[in-house]
DNA sequence: CGAGTTTTTGAAGGACATCAACGTCTGTGG
DNA sequence: CCACAGACGTTGATGTCCTTCAAAAACTCG
């Protein structure tokens, strides 16, 4: 149902974003485009940060529907697991540089690097926060109001202020707030029509042009 | 439009579920039915386990939507914020007991005593792949999959193989599903009349007479 | 340029929501 | 102990938002 997109593209590594107050470094590791970084039930031996590029994080029911809970950009922390395995799949959704860190380090690190430790449950609160957030989303809001939360939390924390170049296909985005792609691009559709956004470079940069009616349809 | 129920039943103080592995104890407090733990938006000064009793913690939308995106059951940690304000809000069920934990000590604790830390941070991830699976039902599973994947759920975590005592109301379900009331309502009908289940004690206790089909359908 | 992929658009259908009324349970007071 | 009021839950009729099915348009890349 969700192919894995061909390998294709390798990837170029780009300005390094380094660990934060601590010497402690991982592995750097780059994947092509639609590469798998991890497979659900697979060992979770490592836990990443992404360096460079766009990771998402997926679940898979067992005929296909997928949902995506998070993308994952520069920065953030995914890959943690309180089991032995990976619960969720993550795979590149383009080129991708991550940083990644033994798990059998974490209690060590935990105890030998406070500031180290501090950080990492900072980020997982952080997921957690994320998770609460978008599960409101999933449950209670609408098709416009789902697309513009996305939006205007795309361009936070991209650090742009009112155009998004999307990483993602439609698909992704669709697979991410629980609709369908045809539902994403009609909801596109219909805030182009109505003012709110600019579709740009074959609809993968948006111009959120009324920022403050999208601020409104967040809730 | 979701008022919150009256204070009423005052609770009474039953078995103790303690802290494991660690000395440090925290504050044992109760609520009624119905009452705030603590509200959205207010200072994160503790974080709490559940000794007895359910506890949800919700999340509100300007209009009065309600998510709520967890219930806490006997043992389980919540109320944990990487900033200085709660996320969201927390309420009892039915009389709850808790055990409350001072936030500032958190980073101590994770110092002084690891066991802690490294239970703290269990119990995190834990809530972060509850937070995913509970996506997943949210944005891909159909009414009758969210009900199923919902008991099944609380049958194991309330440790009963085949007869779940709700403590919550229609509403909280709905709220927590994604759906109305009334379709929380017609699915478990529907889940009689297809001998899925049986329902007793006023709809407050749901015998699962077909856990395999229930399985089934939990995908 | 042309094959394959991704996105958009259209028409029709369905799952769940909404609006409304009725049934049932709980607890309180006569 | 029973009656009654209010809360909670179920059921019915109707509506709608989103999905599904289908096809065309736009884009990508060899």
């Amino acid at each position: 149902m969700q192919p894995f997109t061909s390998p294709a593209t390798a990837s170029r590594i780009p300005a390094a974003v380094v660990l934060r107050g601590t010497s402690s470094a991982g592995t750097r590791r780059s994947f092509g485009k639609g590469n798998e970084l991890f497979g659900e039930g697979g060992a979770a031996e490592y836990f990443y940060k992404v360096v460079s590029g766009t990771v998402r994080t997926c679940k898979l029911l067992s005929d296909g529907r997928r949902q995506i809970d998070a993308f994952h950009l520069p920065g953030d922390v995914f890959g943690l697991e309180s089991g032995a395995d990976h619960r969720f799949t993550a795979e590149a959704v383009e080129p991708v540089v991550v940083e990644a860190y033994r798990r059998s380090h974490f209690t060590s690190l935990l105890h030998d690097d406070p500031a180290f430790g501090e950080q990492l449950m900072a980020s997982m609160l952080q997921s957690l926060e994320r998770a609460h957030e978008h599960m409101v989303l999933l449950g209670r809001k609408t098709a416009q109001e789902k697309m513009a939360t996305f939006l205007l939390d795309l361009a936070e924390r991209l650090d742009r202020d009112d155009r998004v170049e999307l990483p993602m296909q439609r698909t992704d985005i669709a697979d991410h707030l629980g609709l369908t792609i045809e539902t994403v691009s009609r909801t596109l559709t219909q805030m182009v029509r109505a003012g709110l956004i600019k579709l740009a470079a074959a609809g993968r940069t948006i111009i959120l042009s009324d920022k403050a009616a999208l601020e409104q349809l967040n809730a």
